[in-house]
This record gives structure tokens, sequence and C-alpha cells, in this order.
DNA sequence: AGGGGCTACGAAGCACGATCGTAGCCAAGG
DNA sequence: CCTTGGCTACGATCGTGCTTCGTAGCCCCT
């Protein structure tokens, strides 16, 4: 499923339709019923266009994985706990990289959460 | 389901049944099929005592919940980016609590991972 | 006005988990 | 020795959620 938003820019239908490659083809409506059902989850926007609907991603595919993290955390009652056991697991790479961003994290209280992305 | 880890001991089928309260109360079969899902799927271990089986958590509730933090990132290419939106959710006493754990980690490369708890 | 493309709605199939019943096993007690 | 009680193994049933798709209806363009 939705392993489909690698292009950054919004998509019909028919867009997603004719860069599936699937050994028997989707059918149309499927594809439409699955963004549908993503844009009722709230992880797809929708706009009209013309008689078809414009959709693009809520968030980055990383703001999504962040989402599921956090939300494996919800009701934890030793926060501090997990997060140990968190960063056990994590990867040197992953370590250095958590690093510096917890070390950013308060100095600017409010720096631009989106930068034009250039 | 398994929310029934609070107490640390290992536990009977009929342990975690007589502990049970539910309107209709659960057949006694019930929470042995679940028990030996959860055996099935790793998270819990059991052992014979006599003809029943003691079981008891592979890992704390806070190894299973970061385990799934840890699953929710495998395959991710860019894993600095969703660790960037990880932190920036996280709550001002997670944030420093991540702190020390990144600071500490790193500089006993390998400590007891389980001290006898105490 | 007609046709092509798009959406809305709902049905069928599939997978997974929860719940439970029945059958079989084994040890203890009469 | 045989019966009874407790436990496990196996499979049936049910509900839920996701996937796949078809049909019906709508609207713009030619």
């Amino acid at each position: 499923m939705e392993r489909l938003w690698s292009w950054d820019r919004p998509a019909t239908v028919r867009d997603v339709l004719e860069d599936m490659t699937r050994r028997p083809p989707l059918a149309y409506t499927t594809v439409m019923t699955v963004m549908d059902n993503l844009h009722r989850k709230g992880l797809l926007l929708r706009e009209k266009q013309g008689r078809a609907y414009l959709y693009r991603p809520t968030g980055s595919r990383e703001s999504h994985t962040a989402e599921l993290m956090g939300q494996a955390m919800v009701g934890a009652s030793d926060r501090s706990g997990v997060l140990l056991r968190f960063v056990e697991q994590l990867s040197p790479e992953d370590l250095v990289a958590l690093r510096e961003l917890v070390a950013d994290a308060g100095e600017r209280p409010e720096a631009d959460p989106q930068p034009p992305l250039a």
C-alpha cells in the first residue's frame, strides 16, 4: 500500500495507477478505494482539480514513521525506561545523529520546522 | 490481551484466569490459547512445572515498546530524518531523559544490561 | 446530446486475533 | 485397577480490518 509516496508531488488516482507495476494490473477502483481510505485515516489530503481529486501526503514519510514511534509509547508508565531500551538498540550512526538532535533541540526553541525544502 | 504482565513473577494459565475480571468470565481455554499465541510469537517463555506450564515474559514491557519503536523504522531510508521528527514531538521531560541517555551510551561501551534489578 | 472519465457505495475474499468446545493425557486417590 | 479432576492440544466459529473489484451515477468536453 502506501509505499508510493516516494515522489513528492501530488498525484491523481490515474497517476498512481499508471505507475503501478503488478502482475495482474490493479483495477482503477482499487487504487481509488485505497487512496480514499488513506484520506479517511488522515494520511492523505485531497483537493478537487477539475473532475478528479489531487492527493498529497499529509506529512513526510519520516514524520509518519516518527508518529508511529511516538504512538508506540503512549500510555507507557516508565517512558524514560522505554527510551533507555530504545537507544540501547540503536546503531552507532543513529546514536551520533540522535546526540546532535537532542543537543540542538531546545537551544533554538522554535526554528523553522519546514525550511523551503530547497 | 497482554496487559496482565504488571506482576513480574511467572504465572500459570489458572493464575491469569483467576486474576481476570470480565463481565462474562473468560473460558479457561481462551486464556490458554492467548498465552500460547504469545508464546508462539516469542513474547512469552514457558516451562513445564508438574502438569501445567509456567509462563514468564521474554522481556520487560519497556523492552517490548522499544522493540516496536525500532521496528517502526526498519527500512527507513532517512533514519536521521525520522529521528529528527521523533525528538520534535517529544515532551520536555522526555527530552532531558533522552539527552542523558545518549550521553551515557558510548561512554561505558558495555555496562551491565541487566543489573540485579535490586 | 453523447461519450469518456471520475467518484461513491457496497460486496466478496482473505488474514488475523479472540473466544470457546471437545478430545486426549496424566497423576492422584479410592 | 479404575475413576476423577485438571491441564494441554487441536480445531471451529466469529468479528474486524484490509484488499480487490464491480456497478451505478455524475459531470465535463466535444
